[in-house]
DNA sequence: TAGACAAGGTTAGGAATCCTTACCCAGCAT
DNA sequence: ATGCTGGGTAAGGATTCCTAACCTTGTCTA
């Protein structure tokens, strides 16, 4: 699936038209007509290609997700520690979201609902790349950088959550995305928590930074 | 809106038609016909009460909104301390997800790609729940209990998605939810974070249980 | 080199779905 | 008795998703 090549004309044509008419509309309101008739082809032709509608939906994120999968794996090349790497991840995470608004808005808003796209490949795909965090975590665990009295996968969740939360309202609205700044804030809800930490200043400061 | 009384019988079969459809459905896999042969009445009457179908989605999410809002507000009393009152939040937030799963899945996954949702009435609502955990936030801060160095709208932000992404799966699939067991993680997770804690025996013990 | 056969695409249409317009009827106030 | 309001129905139309059948062009092969 979604072999990055060779595609045929008409098929490339039909993502592309759905990409452009996601940037102004909810996926619920765009037609197969208007999809057929923004790439210049006709309805038909997009049942050759997909499934059905949806199917259409999950396999451009699918394309998309492959992309920032394979780059979110070299994005963390040469990194040492758990927490750098969580941290960069985010980052990378929160840029993507930051640059390519369609994107965020399929995978955040508009997949969700439909119970098939749990069972769907492409969902597959989110699975694989929400395993790089887990990896992270539980390489944490082993190096003593990170708790160990919590469920990894339960990290894993919450984690991803915080980050998908607070980008969400940002991309509903059209807001501004800051990679920088919200990784930062991220990073210290995340790694410290909200809890004041006493104010003992002989014996709390970071040992790893 | 959602005077709590005097509905129509007709409305209230509709709204109970939906909810119904809803354990077994997607919403957009459910027709206005079959919420009219459910409810026992035409399918046009469902457009006497309802602008349209989604309207009725947002209606019927809205009346549980209003229940479990002043349930929320209810179950706070009495309750010292903002984490405190926090870790209560957090247990009947997930309480609710846990007992009421046709609520989880409209609030969590059938409402939100629908892009007039967020103008809605209905959202207003999600607002002013969501408020109430701000002003706890804003109130640790105050009482140094909570760091004040992390904006409160993001903390609230950052919260809510942690905590609702570990029930998501978890409705997605039809998983129990156990509230006692999710509460405890959780407050771990947002309130010291996920850093292992420098160990040292002496004063690292926690000051508030 | 005819012809089989894919691959890419179109024509035409049908069932379902959402929603609207016009109508019915009971009760009740004047 | 009459007008009017609230709750409900009957009937239908436009739109939307999807399918079946067909066309066309290039390529492989006997």
């Amino acid at each position: 699936m979604a072999e990055a090549k060779a595609w045929p004309p008409g098929r490339i044509k039909i993502a592309d038209a759905l990409r452009v008419l996601l940037e102004k509309k909810d996926f619920s309101a765009i037609t197969t007509a208007e999809i057929a008739k923004t790439a210049g082809v006709t309805e038909a032709l997009i049942y050759k290609y997909f499934k059905d509608k949806r199917d259409l939906l999950y396999q451009v994120l699918a394309e998309n997700l492959e992309h920032y999968h394979f780059r979110a794996h070299t994005d963390l090349k040469g990194i040492k520690g758990a927490l750098n790497k969580i941290r960069k991840l985010i980052w990378s995470h929160i840029n993507v979201y930051a640059t390519d608004r369609v994107f965020a808005k399929i995978l955040l808003l508009d997949v969700r609902s439909f119970s098939d796209y749990y069972t769907s490949e492409t969902y597959k795909l989110v699975k694989k790349y929400t395993e790089i965090l887990l990896e992270i975590i539980q390489e944490g665990i082993k190096d003593q950088e990170i708790r160990d009295d919590i469920p990894p996968v339960f990290l894993r969740q919450a984690i991803l959550g915080s980050i998908e939360n607070v980008c969400l309202t940002r991309v509903i609205f059209g807001r501004e995305i800051s990679p920088d700044d919200l990784t930062e804030k991220l990073c210290e809800f995340v790694f410290k928590g909200i809890e004041q930490r006493a104010v003992n200043h002989s014996t709390t400061q970071p040992l790893n930074y």
